[in-house]
RNA sequence: GCGCGCGUAGCUCAGUUGGUUAGAGCGCCACCCUGAUAAGGUGGAGGUCCCAAGUUCGAAUCUUGGCGCGCGCACCA
């Protein structure tokens, strides 16, 4: 028998008894079991930085990526759920500075880069506890004791295999690299940090004049006017740029005759014609325009830089070029498209070394020169932040100061045409906010991802992106914009770059794991990490393949006789190692062979948004290099590559929106707009939270994270589950209805289990509630199934919720006299079949729900499933909801009509009450008669009804109800246009045909359609329309006067007239209330008897309870009823204006 | 600045290929029902569908241009 419930559940404290039996039990690892070769779902865990407090949105994430298992495994398939941790990266160095109290690099190493990395490893799991705890607490189901972790070696060595492989196929190349740099602490920050920097200032802005030069190199009287903001730069100026296809002219000076202006050099400029007005405006004179040409004609020509930083004296340098020929290798006009004319002159100064762009200019001249021959990178810029030597003006000093000297100097030589303030966003070091960021070229090394553009996007094709949008649109674009992933990272706490240099020729190669390492000729150093961990024994061996300890191995080189072979000095972009994980995970190509060969590619993955060029492309880039067409990656023995077909390495992936906090903002500790999580499970539970998340929104939405909102989702489906579960249980005690007492092999609970129970019922046979119920729980299956099959758990958690409401609603509430009658459901003499009945279905029904829930809300359903079914049934049936299988629709339940039928009995009885309340009858006075008028109901659907009439008189508590065969009584009919029909055949007439038919007959010309399909229609101002059957649309509406509802479906009706028996009747029922009330009040056993007796003064109140003492009786469990005149004992009650006491005592 | 997404009731969101009076849940108010009920029912109040222009017989829906929010990329000579 079914264990007592308590009324008011207390969902956390269930959680957690659940979550205590889930461990003990092993119950993960059960479920796991059960599937033990089954085929598999492969669901990758993208890992998340231990390096900080869970919030709301990660636990969106984790209940995204619980569900899908959880479901995809009771649906009979084997989903391993490995954890995995992010270890690496800036953010953990951040961190450990911030304990230190240091910022710069220059710090770091003055503490000592071996206890910085120890801090480190250590730091990574600061913040591990409350993340595990949190995933148990939340129901995530994941094998956190075999977690991979990225700063382990087996980790490490599986990405320096992958960077090895890529280094041998030539796609790992040093380069240089804008980067934005903080010159103060000798480091590069990523854009996350830039972004965070933005200020508002005024710089200079300045407008140079650059003398074009004749062949001899000498300046002439025409100048470029080059326009920059960051005047430190032009010490190192390169080229200038102009759009070709732009407009150009030469201005001369306005002047009155013969005053040519002393200070300056050039009396021409050249400027973008579109930009000569505000040119103008800006010296405060007037130009005559002497010459217009386009850009291309300026192409080639060259000119005499600002300062002779670089340019020796003379004519300009020349080299040969590929394409035959020779050009100066600097200082000459360049085309490029990036120039506009939106401000300062359409004409670029472009530096190279100060500038991504700017870069990106000189990487394409030096591919028109012949090897070594082009031009290399200026720079006169330290990377402390100063001016070097070369550039004698600002030796030692910031450049940023130095812009006032620069702008001096070039007014004394005539060559600065115009000088203003620019005010505009600039970026600052977000720890160090006066220090100003400059971009600066660092040496990177760098995966030549570009050239696999075509298969990346090959591979995006072929995945399936949820919502479908990311495909085509944000991640799409991206990688059609893609360019070499910049890998390395002058850091310290990251995956070491496995490449070893040769001191003397600079020839570099890659080592794909330690061993090989230790393989090497005359290898030494790698005794550094072994006398440091002899003297702290606590230091972990992952440590070896760190910083600095890999730094201190070294062996001989192979290019050149007596040399070394030192490592770099870098290590790698954290993201590369979480975009390994496919394979890294399992230590794979070096460890793992069957593992790899088993998971991959990933049938599911999960992360919000912000990872769409986080860990989704790292994924797919690395995928796509290592594993796509034509790659033939180079493995260990017995590791064998995965098959190339596209998609790798997932196939789905659900893309979840970000969580903003209480106030729409986004959520940040500081603003305190967001509860903790724990606070929310210890208050409402973790399956409140998660059905918050699965039920209130499409998971790609922007969610706003509100307390009250999680609070308000629980009634709606979590309570409403518990009372119909808390009803059936407190019933079935009472009945003696016990599964077990029925069933002797119960095998999993499923429908063909059931109906092995003794005296068990077909379906078919069963009374119509219960057809009905059953029909709509096949029919809920059904559309769970198919909507979890396309990851739509939107639709499947409101299916599932609209399941709940009909049973609670409609099934239980229909039932109730069933559960209520006289006989047991023991399976003794005195069952009542019918009561029998209703508890198979529900129990039947609540059973299958659980199953259905399962994935969603699984500690409630595991209580459910715990007194439902291992209650009565112990080891005979499954332990755990969660080694169940999930239900499957059965066909042969549903009964469309009978769910059509349905819904209209349920929409006229909701019709009914709206009419009452029209009219203020409250549902207890009982009314003589419902008329009911159905808009194009299907015959027989109306003779169902009409054989429905005690379920609406039930329901409605009336006395007849009829189907109304006079409808025009009740209603008018107004005849509509069918828009979508007649629309584009009538176009512009449609208004007027439209006044015309609301203006027609409507019984007129509805029986014309119904006789010849057609009518005619005349047209205000000439004209007809014609208009066939299929046209037009009737609505029928309540006549005034008439105490009715409607809705599209019926018209509903209710007779108002009241007569002395139906007040009679409508007394007794309020008496009846009055008791039940007092029952409750004395806390009296739904089965306890009464005696009752009434005394009232109203000699009405007085006939009417004499009239039905019997009815009254029954209602009240009374094995006696009397009725007195006058004032009597007991409690002093109104009844409709009659003044009634009653007094209640339990007998036996 | 560029790209992607979003903008509908106090809140959270639906709104099919453009179509008739823009819906639901929650919240609020009123009434009702209640022998599982922190539940349920009925009604009410609550909307410039972000703004503007255009296309169309007809626009929340399509087009264009703005505005606001989020994210990403840049911040630019």
């Amino acid at each position: 028998m079914f264990e007592p419930v308590r009324g008011k559940p207390d969902f956390p404290a269930v959680e957690k008894a659940i979550a205590d039996a889930w461990r003990v039990d092993g119950t993960y690892a059960k479920s796991l079991e059960r599937r033990r070769g089954a085929k598999r779902f492969v669901f990758y865990e993208g890992p998340p930085t231990a390096n900080g407090m869970p919030h709301p949105g990660h636990c969106l994430t984790r209940a995204i990526k619980d569900l899908y298992p959880r479901y995809r495994t009771m649906r009979g398939e084997y989903c391993e759920r490995k954890a995995g941790w992010d270890t690496h990266g800036l953010p953990v160095e951040v961190e450990v500075c911030k304990e230190l109290g240091i910022h710069s690099k220059a710090e770091i190493e003055a503490f000592g880069i071996e206890p910085f990395i120890h801090k480190c490893q250590q730091s990574v799991w600061r913040y591990m506890r409350e993340w595990e705890a949190l995933t148990e607490r939340m129901g995530f189901w994941i094998d956190l004791s075999a977690a991979y972790v990225t700063y382990h070696r087996s980790f490490v060595e599986s990405v320096w295999w992958a960077l090895g492989e890529l280094f041998d196929r030539g796609l790992l190349y040093e380069g240089h690299k804008i980067v934005w740099w903080w010159a103060q602490g000798g480091t590069a920050l990523s854009s996350g940090e830039v972004g965070q920097g933005y200020k508002e200032v005024a710089d200079p802005s300045v407008y140079v004049a650059f003398p074009l030069v004749d062949d001899a190199g000498r300046p002439t009287a025409r100048s470029l006017v080059a326009w920059t903001t960051t005047p430190w730069t032009l010490p190192s100026n390169q080229f200038a740029a102009v759009h070709p296809d732009l407009t150009y002219v030469v201005l001369r000076e306005t002047c009155s005759p013969g005053a040519v202006p002393a200070d300056r050099v050039a009396a021409e400029f050249i400027v973008a014609e579109s930009l000569v007005a505000a040119f103008t405006e800006k010296l405060k004179t007037s130009f005559d325009v002497v010459e217009t040409c386009q850009g291309a004609t300026l192409v080639g020509r060259s000119y005499l830089p600002p300062f002779d930083t670089f340019r020796p004296a003379g004519a300009p340098t020349t080299a040969p070029l590929l394409a035959g020929g020779a050009d100066a290798i600097a200082w000459r006009v360049v085309a490029a498209d990036f120039v506009t004319t939106d401000s300062g002159t359409g004409i670029v100064h472009v530096a190279p070394a100060f500038g991504e762009v700017d870069y990106g200019v000189l990487v394409a001249e030096q591919a028109r020169f012949a090897a070594g021959s082009g031009p290399g990178l200026l720079n006169c810029v330290a990377p402390d932040g100063t001016f070097t030597d070369v550039f004698p003006m600002g030796s030692g000093r910031f450049v940023k100061e130095c812009d006032r000297d620069i702008s001096r100097d070039l007014r004394g030589r005539g060559l600065l045409v115009h000088q203003e303030q620019y005010v505009h966003d600039y970026p600052f070091c977000w720890r160090a906010d006066s220090d100003p960021l400059i971009q600066y070229p660092r040496k990177s090394w760098f995966i030549r991802t570009s050239q696999f553009r075509a298969q990346m996007l090959a591979n995006n094709e072929r995945i399936d992106w949820l919502p479908e949008h990311i495909k085509q649109g944000r991640f799409g674009n991206f990688l059609e914009t893609n360019v070499d992933w910049a890998l390395s990272r002058e850091r310290y706490w990251g995956t070491p770059l496995p490449i070893w240099r040769c001191e003397t020729t600079g020839r570099t190669e890659a080592v794909r794991s330690f061993d090989a390492l230790l393989a090497k000729p005359g290898v030494s150093g790698a005794d550094a990490f072994d006398r440091a961990h002899a003297a702290d024994p606590t230091l972990s061996p992952d440590l070896r393949v760190h910083k600095p300890y890999i730094d201190a191995v070294t062996y001989d080189s192979p290019f050149a006789a007596g040399s070394r072979m030192r490592r770099v000095t870098e290590v790698i972009d954290c993201w590369f190692d979480s975009g390994a994980m496919p394979f890294a995970q399992w230590g794979w190509p070096h460890a793992g062979h069957a593992e790899f060969a088993a998971q991959f590619p990933a049938d599911f993955i999960s992360e919000a948004i912000d990872q769409t060029r986080g860990w989704f492309y790292s994924q797919l880039a690395i995928s796509t290099l290592l594993f796509g067409p034509g790659a033939s990656p180079a493995l260990p023995a017995g590791a064998a590559p995965p098959a190339a077909d596209y998609p790798h390495p997932f196939k789905t992936c659900i893309v979840l929106g970000h969580m903003l906090g209480e106030d729409g903002q986004k959520m940040s500790k500081s603003r305190r707009n967001y509860k903790e999580p724990a606070a929310i499970f210890d208050a409402y539970g973790a399956d409140a939270l998660r059905w918050f998340f699965f039920a209130t929104q499409p998971p790609w939405t922007t969610i706003r994270y509100s307390e009250r909102a999680i609070r308000e989702s629980v009634p709606e489906f979590l309570l409403r589950l518990w009372n119909v579960y808390s009803f059936l249980v407190i019933y079935a005690r009472i009945d003696g209805f016990d599964p077990a007492s029925f069933l002797a092999d119960p095998g999993t609970l499923d429908h063909a289990d059931l109906a092995r129970a003794r005296g068990w019922r077909p379906v078919a046979e069963r009374g119509e509630l219960d057809r009905w119920m059953l029909s709509e729980l096949a029919d809920a299956t059904a559309v769970m199934v198919d909507r979890l099959d396309a990851y739509d758990h939107f639709a499947a958690a409101q299916r599932l919720s609209a399941l709940v409401d009909a049973v609670s609603n409609w099934f239980v509430r229909r039932s109730r006299d069933r559960f209520w009658a006289a006989g047991r459901a023991d399976g003794g003499p005195d069952t009542d079949p019918a009561k029998l009945e209703a508890y198979w279905t529900l129990y039947e029904t609540l059973l299958t729900l659980t199953r259905l829930a399962a994935p969603f809300v699984p500690f409630v359903t595991e209580e459910l499933w715990r007194n439902l079914a291992t209650v009565p049934f112990g080891d005979r049936v499954p332990t755990s909801v969660h080694l169940t299988d999930y239900p499957m629709a059965r066909a042969d339940l549903v009964d469309g009509d009978l769910v059509r039928r349905m819904a209209l009995v349920r929409e006229i009885a909701s019709l009914g009450r709206a009419a009452r309340a029209n009219a203020r009858l409250k549902v207890r006075q009982p009314l003589a008669k419902v008329e009911v008028i159905v808009a194009d109901a299907r015959a027989d659907d109306v003779r169902w009804l009409e054989a429905h009439a005690d379920l609406v008189c039930d329901e409605l508590n009336v006395k007849q109800f009829e189907i109304c065969r006079e409808p025009d009584r009740y209603i008018a009919r107004v005849v509509l246009p069918d828009l979508k029909k007649l629309g584009p055949r009538l176009g512009k007439d449609l208004p007027r045909a439209r006044d015309a038919l609301a203006k027609a007959d409507a019984v007129a010309l509805l029986t014309a359609l119904q006789q010849h399909g057609r009518a005619e229609v005349p047209l205000a101002g000439g004209g007809v329309a014609v208009v066939e059957r299929d046209d037009v649309l009737v609505r029928t509406t309540a006549k005034p006067g008439w105490t009715a509802a409607e809705s599209p479906l019926a018209v509903v009706v209710v007779a108002s007239e009241l007569t002395a028996d139906l007040v009679a009747e409508g007394l007794v029922r309020e008496v009846v209330h009055a008791v039940q009330t007092q029952r409750k009040a004395l806390d009296l056993e739904f089965t306890d008897r009464i005696e009752l007796a009434f005394a009232t003064d109203s000699a009405d109140l007085r006939a009417a309870l004499e009239a039905h003492r019997d009815y009254v009786a029954a209602e009240t469990l009374a094995v006696r009823a009397t009725v007195a005149a006058g004032a009597g004992d007991g409690e002093s009650v109104d009844i409709d204006g009659h003044p009634l006491t009653i007094s209640i005592r339990t007998v036996g």
